[in-house]
DNA sequence: TTTAAATCCGATAAGATTACTTGGGATTAA
DNA sequence: TTAATCCCAAGTAATCTTATCGGATTTAAA
């Protein structure tokens, strides 16, 4: 498989299929995700798509920022991009202040957890009902099939390829 | 004021000045809220909305379920909506995890703030910013107002007159 | 040099949702 | 009878979602 960055090139159709969703529809978000500096990309034949940083570099909420925009439920209750409600007194609303409590809390959550977490969670359910062997076979296979390249085998780090 | 379920009666346009809305959108929303059990109304002159139970026993997350839907930001992360998603392998999914997290989260304070924490709240800033009179004051007020026409006045609940 | 496998990207579009407006009908107290 | 008030169906305009389509560009390999 073709590398970019240390990390291993993903055609398109290959994440369309696997994730079961149209590859055109797929490509514009892929596009987008580039273009926000979450994914690099390689054209032309064996190109695809890999991530830009380490997967632990990308926290979930900063994606959902990017996809979605604003955490808040209400506009008058975000922090990163706040705006002003028609209401007469926003200083004062009760409402504001209970929907910057779930603001928060959905910040607590999706801003302290990273792609890599997201990995690494999948993986251990996998692990845990078989689906995957467990992560003691894995180093171990890895090292066999690495070691007749590469004196050293890398660490592993979590494969979002697939 | 006219009364109903002993809880005042407010007309639709005193609402809609109120918080700067037009009035043919509330009228809209309230038939709404009457129809999901949360507001009485009252027809013909000197009729209005009133709530349907008392503010204490209306959730906010009841609220917004039925005003924008389940709490959870997808379906398959959903306790009261669940739906199927198109991924392969929704059991193993770790953002479907992280997901219900953001549920539990929200859920977590728009299921434990009722419309009279709301009202608690916002009555709590205004007073302690000097825009109304201390509980004491207004006791004290009501009880000279209301003498005149019950023996024994009752006790204050919050009101979301206006 | 040609070809096949890929990404890139602008244009289009159906359907759902949001945030309203419009117009009229029904009810009730005075 | 009248004025105030709620009830409700329908329409509209803008935006969002979920795509589809057509072609241009890039690159590795035959």
């Amino acid at each position: 498989m073709a590398h970019a960055l240390d990390r291993p090139l993903v055609p398109l159709t290959a994440l369309a299929e696997a994730q079961r969703i149209p590859a055109t529809f797929l490509e514009q978000i892929l596009i987008d995700l580039r273009q926000g500096g979450f994914l690099a990309s390689t054209r032309g034949k064996y190109g695809g798509y890999s991530l830009a940083k380490p997967a632990g570099e990308i926290m979930i909420g900063e994606l959902v920022r990017y996809l979605d925009g604003p955490l808040a439920p209400i506009g008058c209750a975000s922090v990163t991009a706040y705006e002003r409600c028609s209401c007469p007194d926003e200083e004062h609303c009760g409402l504001r202040l209970v929907m910057m409590d779930v603001r928060n809390a959905i910040s607590n959550v999706l801003d302290r957890y990273s792609l890599a977490h997201l990995a690494e969670v999948t993986l251990q359910h996998l692990r845990r009902d078989g689906l995957l062997p467990p992560v003691v076979e894995l180093i171990r296979h890895l090292n066999l099939a690495t070691r007749a390249k590469t004196a050293a085998a890398k660490p592993v780090e979590p494969d979002f390829s697939i």
